[in-house]
DNA sequence: ACACCTCGTAACTAATACAGTTACGTGAAT
DNA sequence: ATTCACGTAACTGTATTAGTTACGAGGTGT
């Protein structure tokens, strides 16, 4: 499997759509992303469904922000998409029965979830706001260019 | 992709092996993973590799550990199967120039090293040997089974 | 009314990585 | 010599995201 980058995806989009400030097409979008119109709406599905963006058919129509960057988190769109596995790592589940294998897979399970809710608490605590603003800050880059380059 | 569990998997065979205390051959382990001997041999040979076991062919040959339980952490058997990926959860590549996939990238990325160093950290703080133990106490199951059941 | 635009969705294909299987070779014990 | 067991290549199965094609549904503008 290729591995899953539909957040990346949708927080880069989200930010731009901001930037923007009008509808969006779902073509226009697939030219930001290099991919398809149709992975596009596939992908944004979830999140209209969630409630962060509207979607208008028909000339004219297309993607808009249903909400405040301010009030989306990395978190809610992590779950918007349908909360995907975030590990690539499992648990065998070869002899449920086998003392070992319940004593193995619990000690693997505790620190996987400890992982896995420090990584969506970070998520929870960093909103698209911020994130989108932080980015004009100068950091190591020269502050050149404009903030609202459309690629 | 089916999940990776190498590692749940690998680690339930060790603490079988200790308890066995004799070289155990790919196709018994098989059985214990309800797999076959030939994905045993691929999934033991980084363990090999990395010295926590060696193999003997022929007659009356197989498995049998290199060293002590106590010896190896979790994270060793991790790195040994080869650092495998943790994370189902990529960062997108679509526009490497674009500013706002790099702070969304270096966002995402910052919270899924932590994750990470605190998962390899964690793993690294538990031997075989202390879960091997850990396993044989009451808990709420009774203790009325034998410690070296052979599945 | 009609053309056109844009989302919505089904269905199929591609890519990737672990898991499973078959086949055959190598080395060791009896 | 035979048998046992590991070592490995090569191929298939499976699950999941990504990409593509095709077509339908619903709006907009003339």
């Amino acid at each position: 499997m290729p591995t899953d980058t539909r957040l990346s995806r949708m927080l880069h989009v989200l930010i731009h759509m901001d930037h923007i400030g009008r509808a969006v097409t779902s073509e226009t979008i697939g030219r930001m992303l290099e991919t398809n119109p149709v992975v596009v709406r596939r992908t944004m599905a979830g999140l209209k469904a969630a409630g962060f963006l509207t979607s208008v058919k028909g000339h004219g129509g297309g993607w808009a922000l249903a909400k405040s960057l301010d009030d989306v988190t990395l978190r809610d769109i992590h779950q918007a998409l349908g909360s995907p596995k975030v590990f690539a790592i499992g648990l065998a589940d070869d002899d449920p029965r086998c003392r070992i294998e319940q004593a193995v897979n619990a000690a693997l399970k505790d620190v996987m979830d400890d992982a896995e809710q420090r990584l969506l608490t970070r998520f929870g605590e960093v909103t698209l706001g911020a994130l989108s603003r932080d980015m004009s800050l100068p950091a190591t880059q020269p502050s050149s260019q404009s903030a609202v380059s459309l690629t």
